[in-house]
DNA sequence: TTATAAATTTGTAATGAGTTCAAATATGAA
DNA sequence: TTCATATTTGAACTCATTACAAATTTATAA
């Protein structure tokens, strides 16, 4: 079940052109946008858009477990289409952020120390790989 | 060394009244603040004390590694006094955000998959112990 | 001490992500 | 068609955080 508009309706959301627009969006390009790249990127396709479209999709998917909001940056929430669990990898100089898929003995608790787990999240901060590269380069 | 005027200045840090009352309050109560938390609090003892102080204060304890700003719940920023690297656990319900002692085995990674690690960052959402015994209750 | 420079604090204004809300539009059933 | 419901829109708003320049404090040296 890979078709876009079955995972909506599979989820009881209506498929909305708008909704379909931004869910395909976020599995094209899976970059774990903001939600304002995702507007940027829709009002090419669908210039009558509206920001709090975006929003109220995007919340949607979040509240019925589609997608997954990110915390990591501090300024702005990314967007991630949830397949897999896995952790990811924030470059503080370029901004990108990476999947990374390592084992964790943690990721299928349901429950630590009496609290009851909804979601679980691993996220590392530092210089990506491409980043230490061109470091490299500009001092040789 | 537990001196708070000591860590400051170990830091490279002049102990300010400002500064060390920030310091003392992340010291005393554990319960990870946020900005107008601390802002709220010190103004009882420092009247004067301006928000923009407590912002900068902040900004230089996480800059030379003294706090960790806690990226969870996605609406503000919780300042951590760090000590110990730990994973976190944040309830959607009452907001409080538990420190978890967990064995993990990335915790002291300082290379993954070719990207240069400075920080690292376990958390899990849900529902706490507290709160789940609550609801119990208010079933029976 | 006094003068001067540097660091720190303050308060106001600005920024910008995200939310609220009511009006407009589209959809679906009878 | 008619009516109710769901969805989208856009403007106004909220609120955490930042920018910045003026005011104050602290440190240094003559």
């Amino acid at each position: 079940m890979k078709n876009l508009k079955d995972i909506l309706e599979y989820a009881g959301i209506k498929p909305t052109i708008e909704r379909l627009s931004i869910l395909r969006y976020l599995d094209s390009k899976h970059d774990h946008p903001t939600a304002a790249m995702i507007f940027n990127e829709i009002e090419t396709k669908i210039p009558t858009i509206s920001k709090t479209t975006v929003y109220n999709s995007l919340k949607l998917f979040i509240d019925n477990g589609i997608v997954t909001p990110l915390y990591i940056t501090g300024s702005e929430v990314r967007y991630d289409f949830a397949t897999k669990p896995h952790h990811h990898f924030f470059c503080e100089k370029c901004g990108k952020i990476y999947d990374l898929i390592i084992d964790c003995p943690y990721m299928k608790k349901t429950k630590i120390q009496g609290h009851q787990i909804k979601q679980r999240h691993g996220y590392f901060r530092g210089i990506c790989k491409n980043c230490l590269e061109k470091e490299e380069k500009a001092q040789s």
